[in-house]
DNA sequence: GGGACCATGTAAATAGTTACATGATTAA
DNA sequence: TTAATCATGTAACTATTTACATGGTCCC
C-alpha cells in the first residue's frame, strides 16, 4: 500500500481529470472536516504517481496557463479499487486548541478565551461553506449522494465544535 | 518551539510525576477524541526532554518494577507556560473512513457498510468510556473543570460521529 | 503456567510541513 | 497597477509510524 495522499488524489482523479491545484481545492472544499493535504505532498505525489503510471498527463494546448492536467489510468483505477477493499485505519486527530484548553490553568482566562473565539470563528466559516455547498447540489442526483454524505459529516462535526465552544464561552465568562 | 508531543508530555507532567507508560495511558483516556501519541514518539521525546533538562527522573527504589518516573523542572514549566501564549495552530484531522465513504461507488455497499459498523462500534466504545470517566469525577472540584471540559468535547464529537453513522446506515440499507 | 498488562526502548522507513522560489492571469 | 488567485515545484527539515526486541509482575 502506498501513501494515503496517493489514494485521495487517485480517487478524485477517478471522477475526472484535474490539475494539482484543483485537487488541492477539492480537498479543501469537500474534505476539510476530515482530511488535509498540502502542496508539498500533492505535487511530489503526482510526480511519483506519474512514474508509476497510475496517472497520465493530458496536455491542454488551448489553455495558455501553465497547467498540467492529470487523468487516471487503468492501473491507477485498479490500484484504487484494491485499496477500497482494505479496512480503514484508525483515524488521527490533533486539535491543539483542546490541549491548551486542558492546560488552561497555566495561562490567563483571556488568553484561552481568545483562542476559543478564533476557533469558533474558523469553524463557523467552515460550517457556512459546507451548508452553501450542499445547497448548490441537486439532492435528486444520485451521483452526488456520496458528496452530500461527507458534507453532512462535516456539518455535524462543525456543529459539535461550535456547541462546545458556546458552552465554554458562556460558562467561562468572569 | 519544540514538537507538540513535548508540550503534551510536559503539560501532563506539570500535573504530577508520571512514567512514560502512564503518560500514554492518560493521553488515550482523556485526549483520545482530539489527540494521539505513540510510544515511538513518547519515549524518545522524554529522553530528549531529559537532556534539555525540562524534566528529571525520580527514582522510585521502593518499586521493584523497571519504571522511570519523570517530574517537570522549573525550566520545563517555564517553557510550557511560554508555549501556552502561542496561539494554537490549525488542527490536522485524517479520517480514512470518510474518504472511503466518499469513494463508495468503487466498491460494494456491503464493504462500506462493514467499515461504518466498525467505526460506529469504536466510537460507541469511546463515548461510553468518556461518559464513565466524567461520572467518576467530582463535578464540584474546580481542579477538574478543565478535564470535564475536554471530556465534554469528546462526548460531543463522538455523538456527532455516531449520529452520522446512524443516518447513513439506516438510509443506506438496500 | 499462562494471559493480561506493565514497562521501555530503537532502527528504519515513511510521511509531512515549511519556507523558498517563480511567474502567469484576471478583474477591479 | 495592484491584489487576488491560478499554478507548480523543490529542499531541508521535522515528525511519525511500525516493527522489532525484551522482560517483569500480577492474578487466576
Amino acid at each position: 500500500m502506498k501513501t494515503k495522499t496517493r489514494y485521495v488524489l487517485c480517487g478524485l482523479l477517478a471522477q475526472g481529470p484535474q490539475t494539482g491545484y484543483q485537487l488541492k481545492k477539492l480537498i479543501d472544499e469537500r474534505f476539510k472536516a476530515f482530511w488535509n493535504e498540502s502542496y508539498g505532498q500533492i505535487y511530489p505525489e503526482l510526480k511519483s504517481m506519474l512514474e508509476d503510471e497510475w496517472i497520465e498527463i493530458i496536455d491542454k494546448k488551448n489553455n495558455a496557463r501553465k497547467n498540467t492536467i492529470y487523468r487516471i489510468t487503468e492501473l491507477g483505477y485498479f490500484e484504487l479499487k484494491k485499496w477500497m477493499e482494505i479496512k480503514p485505519e484508525k483515524e488521527s486527530v490533533r486539535l491543539e486548541i483542546l490541549l491548551k484548553t486542558y492546560f488552561s490553568s497555566l495561562t490567563s482566562k483571556k488568553t484561552i478565551e481568545s483562542y476559543l473565539i478564533q476557533f469558533k470563528k474558523e469553524h463557523d466559516e467552515d460550517l457556512k461553506q459546507l451548508i452553501q455547498l450542499r445547497k448548490s447540489l441537486d439532492l435528486e442526483k444520485t451521483e452526488q449522494k456520496d458528496l452530500i454524505n461527507v458534507i453532512n459529516f462535516g456539518i455535524r462535526v462543525n456543529e459539535a465544535y461550535l456547541h462546545w465552544c458556546d458552552e465554554n464561552l458562556t460558562k467561562g465568562l468572569i
